[in-house]
DNA sequence: CTACAAGCTCAAGTCGACTTGAGGTCAAGA
DNA sequence: TCTTGACCTCAAGTCGACTTGAGCTTGTAG
């Protein structure tokens, strides 16, 4: 079982290495250890960080990352709280595929202003009007 | 033509008067007049808070949401961009839905550590390698 | 006419998730 | 042994999207 150092690990998943120490800090994962001062990770911090990227990709906080499974795979949340954020990201896949729809109106709607255009305005009715049972956030996912 | 003010405008979108006007300070929105100091506000501000709304919610920053369909309606992005925008929110419905089946997963699993459950693993494996060609943001989508 | 609630402006503050910078340490190669 | 480069710590800074607070203005009800 092949400890890795900080370098290594920003190398195989793409996460920066103050990213990493971060999460450290707040308790997300955990180093197995030093030498002399840098930190070894085992190999499982390779899945951590993918959990990790995923779950802050799909707007859920550091801190509620951590309470979905934390640094021993336990959940710290209730199954109920659980499926409420199931529910959340159901709710947040329904306003992107809307929005995706507006988007691709917009790209092909030949009308000059899209607020007079009735099937724009008829898109746009359609969505916003629910309401999440937990927070979910939102920030940047990616780039180019 | 009724004209708003800015608490009725609140009232009817539920978007705070200070967002409001940050809004206009940012050039999303106009407001088509004052009454003594007093904003106000053409009722097609309602569709266009809506727009900004769902835009954000989807992960858009307040300055690509101005591209996307300024405050005349009219798009300052290319088509193309248009489309890539759509693809990455599409990318970005996929990275959702994994995670929203990784949760219900844990929810339902009894195994003690999901990194020891090989079905939690495979599901974790599946997500997370692809590009966007554009940023999508995240921030606070809603609350309770 | 006067008071006041509601709005206004402008500067500063907040929050989360990192990043950056200064200055320090140490394992390993020459 | 000496040097170096990779890492370290800790404090401070950044970014976006607002929010908050102080102090000012004004249409409208009494």
């Amino acid at each position: 079982m092949k400890l890795l150092d900080i370098s290594e690990v920003t190398q195989q998943t793409g996460v920066a290495a103050s990213a990493i120490r971060h999460y450290e800090e707040k308790g997300l994962i955990t180093s197995v250890g030093r030498r002399g001062l840098k930190r070894l990770f085992g190999p499982e911090i390779l899945d951590q960080l993918a959990l990790i990227t995923l779950g802050s990709a799909a707007g859920f906080s550091l801190d509620e990352v951590k309470g979905m499974f934390g640094p021993d795979g336990r959940p710290a949340l209730s199954r109920q709280m659980l499926f409420d954020k199931a529910d959340d990201l159901d709710r947040q896949i329904e306003q992107l595929a809307h929005l995706r729809d507006l988007i691709h109106h917009v790209a092909e709607c030949p009308a000059p202003s899209h607020m007079e255009c009735p099937k724009f305005r008829r898109l746009l009715r359609l969505g916003g009007k629910k309401k999440l049972t937990t927070q979910a956030r939102k920030k940047r996912v990616g780039k180019l």
